[in-house]
DNA sequence: GCCGTTTTCGGCCCGACTGTTTTCAGTCG
């Protein structure tokens, strides 16, 4: 890192070099590539996508087919990116594949075979001209096209507006509360026998983002269960059904598949949908060298002949030689290779919350409300973070306002009992990486978090390496500063970081607001195997949402965290004497 | 294009649905 400066040489992130491979892979498979080599292309983009550190850097070390599915292929194509901000063979195939071909493999019904099919035969490179030809009656005449696929596709072009864009993914905190929902009121029909339901699919994993809802039930009286998802308050409309399930679409728009199945197979379905996909391909993979063959009804064993079915989930596992993995794990990112599952942070492993605003800045309540609510959910300590600067969200703490403010906690402090209340401060990190309050001030708080949350595009990694380095900084607050779904986060050197806080003792938040589960998962497990220590805090700005630490918790599950890798899962009196320096 | 507790070559997860076909390729999850 010394000897090179952020500004001089920008590195393409992983997430960039992912992008890549995937519309390499996309471009490819419309090319008419056989369909291992696209895989080979997608499984490259994951690996990069979810490595921990600079896959540049790994490549300018030599050490990037060190990733899973990185061969000498990708290796020089990522050194051609590198050496040149190109991949020629991209270049070569935007040149010869219109764009518009891709955004019409996302109707429904069309894929890249029949699409390359439209280009080569009529000249659709997108859809305008596959509309036209539709109109023109010139698809049916295709060889694998009939007036039912003409039929089809101008629907699903009506239905798809102008853009045909990707489908839109729910944050978790808006889905998992319908998902929950749901599966409560179809627990709770009468008299149908139901056995079991369970929410399954990201939802279940814990994703940042959610598609669809995928609901697995087991009922003696299959009707009974799909009526009463149909009659819910909670959807607004039942699309298809049939007595083993149906499709729905909820009031916030989210689609719902309910599968209804017999008890005995209970265990491989729910297994099955629950995912992610990449975790199954990898178990079925793993089960083909040992001559079994996994599928949502059953595991086929070739010694017998024998197709077994599996009440439980914890049965298939076992069937397979594994533990039950629990479903925050299931991403293919090593939990097929565990003898035994490691211990996993619990929501009430969580002691204090060191991160909340109140009406001094942006909140909308004051220290002693918010510490009172903190109590009410069972925690032993709070840190009160006003932020330190105005950035257009509420007022501003200036050096003498937090003054006072630290005196009102301390009196807050003192008249509650069963909560410790803390004075601290999210402090801005300038564009030159200083803080907002000189040194003396900050002394007399008893915890700091520092946050960037100005001039994002003002080499950030300088400045949170920076803000490590100061003594009086304890830990960063939402690190990459992304906002889900739409804000990817700053242009980070996240490898920088990482060092900069193991180097310097400072943690790193897992920021529990669900629009930012910052850091996430990856990047926190890489964090917590660099040793550096991570904690869990809500962000809250009134009482309501103190309880979002749980979104945080369900990151640190995914990123493999026990509450011993979390500094809020102890007691503060241990946690304070971890502080760097050891105020 | 990747990869090796049978392989450096020949494999590479599984099953349902659809519309088009008279046995299947393509698409989807």
């Amino acid at each position: 890192m010394a000897a090179r400066t952020m500004a001089e040489t920008k590195d393409p992130s992983n997430a960039a070099i992912a992008d890549l491979l995937d519309e390499l892979g996309d471009l490819y498979e419309l090319d008419g590539a056989v369909v291992h080599r696209v895989l080979a292309y997608r499984n490259g983009a994951k690996a990069i996508r979810e490595a921990p550190r600079s896959v540049a850097a790994m490549t300018r070390a030599g050490t990037v087919t060190e990733l899973p599915g990185i061969g000498a292929t990708l290796e020089e194509k990522l050194r051609a990116l590198l050496e040149t901000g190109t991949i020629p063979a991209l270049e070569k195939l935007r040149a010869a594949i219109p764009a518009g071909l891709l955004q019409i493999t996302r109707l429904p019904g069309l894929g890249p075979k029949r699409a390359r099919k439209l280009h080569d035969a009529l000249g659709v490179d997108g859809p305008q001209a596959l509309r036209a030809a539709i109109e023109q009656r010139r698809v049916r005449e295709l060889p694998g096209f009939g007036a039912k696929s003409e039929e089809r596709l101008l629907a699903a072009l009506d239905a798809a507006g102008d853009d045909l864009a990707a489908p839109d993914r729910q944050l978790l905190s808006r889905a998992l509360p319908v998902g929950e929902a749901l599966v409560e009121e179809l627990r709770a029909v009468a008299g149908a026998g139901v056995d079991r339901v369970e929410l399954a699919g990201s939802a279940r994993r814990r994703a940042d983002t959610v598609k669809d809802l995928d609901i697995i039930a087991t009922a003696e009286d299959p009707q009974a269960l799909i009526d009463a998802l149909a009659g819910s308050d909670l959807i607004a409309e039942v699309h298809r059904s049939g007595t083993a399930g149906a499709h729905a679409t909820t009031q916030t728009g989210l689609a719902v598949d309910l599968r209804v199945v017999a008890p005995d197979q209970f265990g491989n379905l729910l297994q099955h949908f629950t995912g992610s996909k990449a975790h199954n391909v990898a178990i079925r993979e793993a089960a083909v060298k040992r001559g079994l063959h996994v599928s949502e009804y059953g595991i086929l064993d070739d010694a017998t002949g024998e197709s077994e079915r599996f009440a439980s989930e914890e049965q298939v596992y076992a069937r397979l030689g594994l533990p039950w993995i629990p479903p925050e794990l299931r991403e293919d990112r090593g939990e097929l290779r565990l003898d035994e599952v490691p211990p996993l942070i619990e929501p009430g492993d969580l002691r204090g919350d060191l991160h909340m605003h109140t009406t001094a800045s942006d909140g909308r309540a004051g220290v002693r409300e918010m510490a009172l609510a903190a109590r009410e959910l069972g925690l032993e300590y709070v840190a009160i973070t006003d932020h330190s600067a105005s950035h257009g969200f509420g007022d501003a703490v200036p050096p003498d306002r937090l003054r006072e403010l630290i005196a009102e906690v301390r009196a807050v402090d003192q008249e509650l009992d069963g909560i410790a209340v803390l004075a601290g401060s999210e402090v801005n990190i300038g564009v030159d990486g200083s803080l907002d309050y000189d040194d003396e001030l900050l002394a007399e708080l008893d915890w700091i978090v520092a946050s960037v949350h100005t001039a994002f595009a003002s080499d950030p990694t300088r400045r949170i390496v920076a803000a490590c380095e100061h003594p009086l900084v304890d830990v960063i607050g939402h690190p990459t500063g992304r906002k889900l779904p739409q804000r990817t986060g700053y242009d980070l050197d996240l490898d920088a970081v990482i060092d900069a806080a193991a180097r310097t003792g400072t943690f790193l938040e897992i920021n529990g607001s669900p629009a930012r589960r910052d850091l996430h998962d990856v990047h926190a497990r890489a964090a917590r195997d660099a040793g550096v220590l991570l904690c869990i805090d809500s962000d809250a700005h009134g009482p309501d949402t103190l309880a979002n630490a749980r979104w945080g918790v369900m990151t640190a599950r995914r990123a493999w965290l026990a509450a011993a890798d979390v500094a809020n899962a102890r007691p503060w009196a241990e946690l304070r004497a971890l502080r760097k320096g050891g105020r």
